[in-house]
RNA sequence: GGGCCGUUGGCGCAGUUGGUAGCGCACUUGCAUGACGCGCAAGGGGUCAGAGGUUCGAGUCCUCUACGGCCCA
């Protein structure tokens, strides 16, 4: 294996000056390094940033994850990107294709906590004489925001290095001197600017509201955070006395409304019962009050459409909060507040019978709450259903379900929802717009929308922005405190654009000294840091340099292309085009290019805990870079595939293949006119290459090439470079198994008559045609042949035209001598024969017509057949299976 | 509960406006040929998930069903 370090930092080779010949054994070992650097020190992927917008094609390429391991999944989908990456540099566009390290957020926070055992406390003041300890220090040193920065900055500089090595050794044409880092200083700035002019626009708001909660990490997460999984729990029937009573024959069983209840520890947080307004059962007692078992409170029965009467027993008990459901009834119907799980989540104390927590009993209420505060929520659980029980309001037992429960995507326990002061963008206002951009955006493949818009129609909240983590891009606020020493939430304090970016943790607002930091008179910083999608939803703009770069960004941006899984439609893709939105009014691109899935090759999603995730640098090293790229490029746009060690395999057979028939064909040219004469000439499917093909069967092979390539480009326009590939290949294969063994025969002839001439002149544009259409996806392959005879990179070699290639030949030709031929090949496989076995007799009947095309390729067809003899027989009539060909062979000598 | 995608030889897949089912792998048999044995040639193998409909004709269009997967509630 390479050291990490082999492309990047060793000196490169001189650049290329000519030809190097063709090699007496061609191979593909040690294409990857070796074309790497040459690509690298020529500059051939370089950004032309003097192109205008209309000659440039940019691509907003997904900054992986840093922290996260290696994965093939990235092989396959980037792999994508950069065929059609290099397709639209073939074009003649300015290909601008920068690479970014996702290294925000807290996959990165939590392997700096362990790696150097740190803690990150952003109360704390920079300390610029701070060193990482040398061992991972137990118990954990605390750290300034500044300094725990510093050490993510460290960490993932070597994950980043990592991905760099693969990547070249993949071969993307990316240009790297257009690397960005959703940390670094630029994404910082362009991540703070955005927000700040959000908030004077007021697209920004900070409110205090019911927060979707992680209790493990503390920090509030947003809905497109949230995932169900199914858990086992338990439907708990609780009966409510009423508080008033009702007229006869209107109530339900002994004076009591029975709910049901997956979470009987927030009864002391309920706050009202709710059923549906056309649910008879419960009508009579909309209203009406009833008292909370256990802790008497009086609360009210409400109707609203959201009840269901199907679920429990129709009658649902509103909680401060247990879902998004209780978010929704105590917004709407307006009820009262009564927080009982606190941020670590645990019951915290109350005092009952104070304010907003009056009860019938308030001592009792109080002894029965003392014992489950403190409390995790389940823990709380367990006891408050024995004192439930106790008390006889557990009317049955529980009834074991399974049900959806919320969860942060990375989190561990269920998601509690509390109330928090938090920053918010203000997307449900903006949703008939995003959607309108969303059928703007151009999807492949097209129903990929779908996913989109079903994410914007189903928007329950606006984008909660704020998180309570460190590693971030900070809030760039403070907040003045006043004399009494209380904060002012309500005045925030902004620093100017010029300033950007800032830490409120250290940095101090204009107009006041560090030493008033938490004073009375004095300010604080906001100790928050952004959600990670708030600064990855900017990478157009980080990428394309706005504000910073206005010359660059006016000629990238709005972008060309967004590629990426189908997973982050509704993260990344959703709100990349809520900001550009927001910031610009436009869509952030034109096209957005959706891959599949990797499985494993079991077909089975591949996941860090189920150990089956696949390392991307030993297949390249196994099969080589054009392999798994050919195996990656086969997997049609947005459609899942597996691992498949066998396709790489057939790639590499294919890289190999073509170094093979690259070198037979030059090896024809060599010592003739139309050979290495032809070098340096970037384009030779114009000028005299052409003129020189007359024989039939070559124009027939030009013919049909001609088509491939108006396939092979249509489908690129298109995004489908699977449907390029295999365009090119199928004809690939039928050119080295029928037309070179056809053509052989004027091949090696040297002499100048016109059937050697247009024969070498029809291999050299063939060759020049396909390695052209190869180059997308065995970019390390069409580059070594290039090489042999050619000067400059096949990479900046123009896309062929298909315009270009004669239409004048019969393609039925082809298909004419290749069956002959086949049918030459199996009797002489029938006869257990070798194919150099000689034909005494070769007998085809047919249709005049028919014989008139065969006549066209008789000499080429008895030389690669080596028929001795050829004789027809014309039939009056077309026969159901084409021409009858009869094979008398030679006896074997 | 709503939506999307898929179901084609043992496996993985293609099949673009409807016109006699293809490719690769695997399998079987053969071939030292002057580009390639990391090769070449030939061969066997499928009632296109099921049912109904439109049509002269359906893998392809419509409806329903089943199964698999994903997204949302």
């Amino acid at each position: 294996m390479l050291p990490a370090d082999a492309t990047s930092h060793s000196t490169p080779p001189p650049a290329r000056t000519g030809p190097t010949g063709v090699p007496e054994r061609p191979g593909l070992e040690g294409l990857e390094p070796r074309w790497a650097a040459a690509w690298d020190a020529e500059g051939t992927y370089a950004f032309d940033r003097t192109a205008e917008r209309a000659a440039v094609f940019s691509i907003d390429t997904p900054p992986p994850t840093v922290s996260g391991s290696l994965h093939v999944g990235h092989v396959f989908s980037y792999t994508h990107t950069d065929a059609v990456a290099r397709y639209q540099r073939m074009r003649g566009k300015a290909v601008f294709y920068p690479m970014g390290w996702d290294d925000n957020g807290l996959p990165t926070e939590r392997r700096v906590q362990n790696h150097f055992g740190v803690r990150c406390d952003p109360t704390l003041p920079f300390d610029p004489s701070f060193s990482a300890p040398e061992a991972p220090a137990d118990p954990p040193v605390a750290v300034s925001r500044p300094n725990f920065v510093e050490l993510c900055l460290r960490l993932t500089e070597e994950d980043e290095r990592a991905f760099e090595h693969l990547w070249r050794m993949l071969g993307l044409s990316v240009d790297w001197s257009h690397t960005y880092a959703t940390i670094g200083e630029r994404a910082r700035r362009a991540s703070q600017r955005s927000f700040l002019r959000l908030l004077a626009a007021g697209h920004v708001e900070q409110r205090v509201a019911p927060t979707l909660w992680d209790v493990d990490f503390r920090t509030a997460v947003s809905q497109a955070e949230l995932e169900d999984r199914e858990r086992p729990g338990a439907y708990h029937r609780v009966r409510f006395p009423l508080a008033a009573v009702l007229p006869a024959g209107a109530v339900a069983e002994e004076d009591g409304v029975d709910i049901e209840t997956t979470r009987p520890e927030l009864l002391p947080a309920c706050v009202a019962l709710v059923a549906h307004p056309d649910d008879d059962r419960y009508r009579p007692l909309f209203g009406t009050e009833v008292t909370t078992p256990l802790f008497g409170v009086r609360v009210p029965v409400l109707a609203h459409p959201l009840a269901d009467p199907e679920k429990g027993s129709g009658i649902a008990m509103v909680c401060t909060f247990g879902d998004t459901t209780d978010v929704q009834w105590w917004r709407d119907l307006d009820l009262a507040t009564r927080t009982i799980v606190g941020r670590d989540g645990r019951l915290q104390p109350v005092a009952w019978g104070g304010p907003g927590w009056e009860s019938v009993d308030a001592a009792a209420a109080q002894a029965t709450y003392d014992e489950l505060a403190g409390r995790t929520v389940s823990q709380a659980r367990t006891r408050i259903v024995e004192q439930l029980t106790a008390s006889g309001a557990l009317v049955a037992e529980p009834s074991p379900i399974t049900h959806p429960v919320k969860f942060y995507e990375r989190g561990e326990r269920p998601l509690e929802i509390v109330s928090s002061r938090q920053w918010f963008i203000r997307t449900l206002a903006l949703r008939e717009r995003l959607l309108e951009r969303g059928e703007e955006l151009v999807w492949h493949p097209a129903y990929m929308a779908h996913r989109y818009r079903a994410w914007v129609e189903g928007l329950s909240s606006d984008w909660n922005v704020s998180r309570q983590r460190f590693f971030g891009v900070p809030v760039p606020v403070w907040y003045p405190v006043d004399a009494e020493g209380t904060v002012r939430y309500d005045q925030p304090i902004v620093p100017g654009e010029a300033a950007l970016p800032v830490d409120p943790s250290t940095d101090v607002p204009d107009g006041y000294a560090e030493h008033q930091r938490g004073a009375p008179g004095g300010f604080v910083g906001d100790p928050d840091v952004l959600d990670t999608w708030a600064t990855s939803s900017l990478t157009p703009q980080i990428a394309g340099g706005w504000e910073d770069d206005p010359d660059l960004f006016g000629r990238v941006f709005p972008m060309d292309l967004r590629p990426q899984g189908h997973d982050i439609i509704r993260t990344w893709l959703f709100s990349t085009v809520a900001r550009a939105e927001l910031e610009h009014g436009t869509l952030p691109w034109r096209n957005a290019a959706i891959s599949g899935w990797v499985l494993d090759p079991d077909r089975k999603k591949m996941s860090k805990s189920k150990g089956n995730v696949v390392t991307p640098l030993p297949l390249i090293e196994r099969h080589g870079a054009d392999a798994v790229r050919y195996w990656a490029a086969s997997g049609r746009p947005g459609t899942d595939t597996a691992v498949d060690e066998g396709q790489m395999k057939v790639g590499r057979r294919l890289a190999i293949k073509v170094l093979n028939a690259s070198r037979f064909v030059l090896g024809r040219l060599e010592d003739t006119d139309n050979g290495s004469g032809a070098a340096g000439d970037a384009d030779d499917v114009t000028g005299t290459a052409l003129a020189a093909v007359t024989e039939p069967l070559d124009l027939a092979m030009l013919a049909r090439l001609r088509r491939v390539v108006e396939e092979a480009t249509a489908a690129f326009d298109a995004y489908d470079y699977a449907r390029a590939l295999e365009r090119t290949e199928e004809f690939f294969w039928a050119f080295c198994d029928d037309y070179l063994e056809l053509v052989k025969g004027r091949a090696y002839d040297r002499g100048t008559g016109s059937g050697p001439a247009s024969a070498r002149a029809a291999l050299t544009v063939a060759l020049s045609v396909q390695l052209r259409l190869f180059a997308p996806f065995l970019p390390f392959a069409a580059e070594e042949v290039w090489s042999w005879w050619r000067t400059g990179s096949v990479h900046r070699a123009p896309w062929p035209e298909a315009g270009a290639l004669p239409d004048a030949g019969d393609p039925e030709l082809l298909a004419v001598a290749g069956e002959v031929l086949g049918a030459v090949r199996r009797a002489k496989t029938a006869a257990k024969r070798s194919m150099r076995a000689e034909v005494a007799t070769l007998t085809v009947s047919g249709t005049a017509d028919q014989l008139a095309q065969l006549a066209l390729v008789a000499s080429d067809l008895c030389e690669a057949g080596r028929v001795a003899h050829l004789g027809t027989v014309e039939q009056p009539g077309p026969s159901a299976d084409g021409l009858a060909v009869d094979v008398e062979l030679a006896p074997e000598t």
